[in-house]
DNA sequence: GACATTTGTTCATATATCGCACAAAGTGGA
DNA sequence: TCCACTTTGTGCGATATATGAACAAATGTC
């Protein structure tokens, strides 16, 4: 791509509303700056933009984004097909499983939540399409970086902050590495309280009829209801089924 | 606002993203451009951002968004505290009345899901926070309609495609006008059918301590378990509860 | 296979944006 | 109340971008 192919007004405002976020709900003129780097005068006119356009409201003193903003990833769950066809098999599996079952995607160094059919709610944090979590200590995101070559899971590895959620969360890169070839291995990954006390998940890549890994599957369930190594022998068969029928659907 | 003060570029880039949509999957930078009313050269240049970016995927021909994009749409829902206070009381008033429930704010002539508990698919669209519904045919859409002034109320119908999704809709701009009238009175909307056949809901608005409207909530069931008229009954006196539990802590 | 049409890309130039420096307006503490 | 400090607004030259036309490539049609 040559240098004039670039609009960077445009990439400066999208990083501008990336700046918002749950520490940051409402920004400052200097405050946004401070965040993306960018010179104050940039930022104000990305941020009056946004605010004539409706995707933020401005109070003469501080911006929030208005719900104007969701058009935008709305844009991707409705035009991705992935979404839609997943989610009636996630309501079946939930349905017979009793549990929440969720699809998601890689994106850096996170899952993101495409789709999801909830039983009930067992997690403190409240996940919806469009959350994200940390791969390295998500189910889903250890079936999604066991399915990298090793040298890329391993650099995501090295740009994440591994840091220990619980008591059982593993942060040593070496024992990550092992536990994605095992999981590559098997075919599925379990994750016992790592992300939170009480809950445990089991995942299954979601491949396409080329057998590239395009998504995953997983089933949560509270760790009171369903110890761990039970997840396996309970779940795995209805997501290995779910896996074969939505094969040759994906991309 | 100076002419100065907006970034065209940044608006131009926008008006792409949301170009995507459930019939625009992919786009070419032809079919871009019409959709947007937009240069091919400006248009391509916009969407060579996304990709270079990460928002968007390029195979030479088609532009594909990314699931990057759903990060704008966190930055909203993260950063606005209305869907982290409101969730669980939907949680309870889901589990409560065994039947889903969502909060929802108004974006122009639509009706913005930012928070839902549901507790089995009913309808044959899934909603999820993000999610869109035309508003004069949705309960919450009703009560955020009637809470405008009614010249603005008007309006927002007037710029509608008023369209009969079942024989039950109410499509008639007068008629709609006069059912705001008396949401507005009684204090809360019922919709029987009248997007989609063997729905029902029933939903009130949300006020902040200064009496302001700043969201709805409702409940929906499937007429066959429900009939319209028991909504009120059964479900008026809990939505009620938590609109005024909520009311203190909002805003 | 030749023609017409659509689509993607490049280019020159008119126009708009960027970032800096400075001015103005708030903020908070002594 | 004043002063120091932080934040916000603005004018301007340098720089980057949008535009529309021209060209090239691909696609569809007969």
């Amino acid at each position: 791509m040559r240098e004039t192919d670039f609009v960077s007004g445009f990439a400066r405002g999208l990083k501008v509303i990336e700046a918002f976020g749950e520490a940051q709900p409402r920004l400052s003129i200097a405050e946004a700056s401070k965040l993306t780097g960018l010179d104050r005068a940039t930022v104000r006119r990305s941020l009056l933009t946004l605010s004539e356009l409706g995707y933020a409201d401005y109070d003469g003193k501080f911006f929030t984004l208005t719900p104007k903003i969701l058009r935008l990833g709305h844009a991707y769950l409705s035009a991705t097909p992935l979404p839609a066809i997943v989610q009636p098999y996630l309501d079946q599996l939930s349905e017979r499983a009793g549990q929440s079952a969720s699809a998601s995607v890689l994106d850096g160094t996170e899952v993101v939540y495409v789709a999801r059919a909830s039983q009930r709610r067992v997690m403190s944090i409240n996940l919806m399409p469009g959350s994200r979590l940390p791969a390295y200590c998500a189910s889903m995101g250890r079936v999604l970086l066991a399915a990298l070559p090793e040298a890329q899971a391993r650099e995501m590895l090295g740009r994440t902050e591994l840091k220990a959620n619980t008591p059982r969360t593993k942060t040593d890169p070496e024992e990550l590495i092992e536990e994605l070839r095992r999981v590559r291995e098997q075919g599925y990954a379990v994750i016992d309280q790592e992300l939170e006390l009480g809950l445990c998940s089991i995942a299954v890549p979601l491949m396409n009829a080329r057998g590239q890994v395009v998504a995953a599957l997983n089933i949560g369930a509270p760790a009171a209801h369903v110890a761990a190594p039970e997840l396996a022998e309970r779940y795995l068969p209805m997501l290995k089924e779910t896996q074969v029928a939505l094969r040759p659907l994906v991309q």
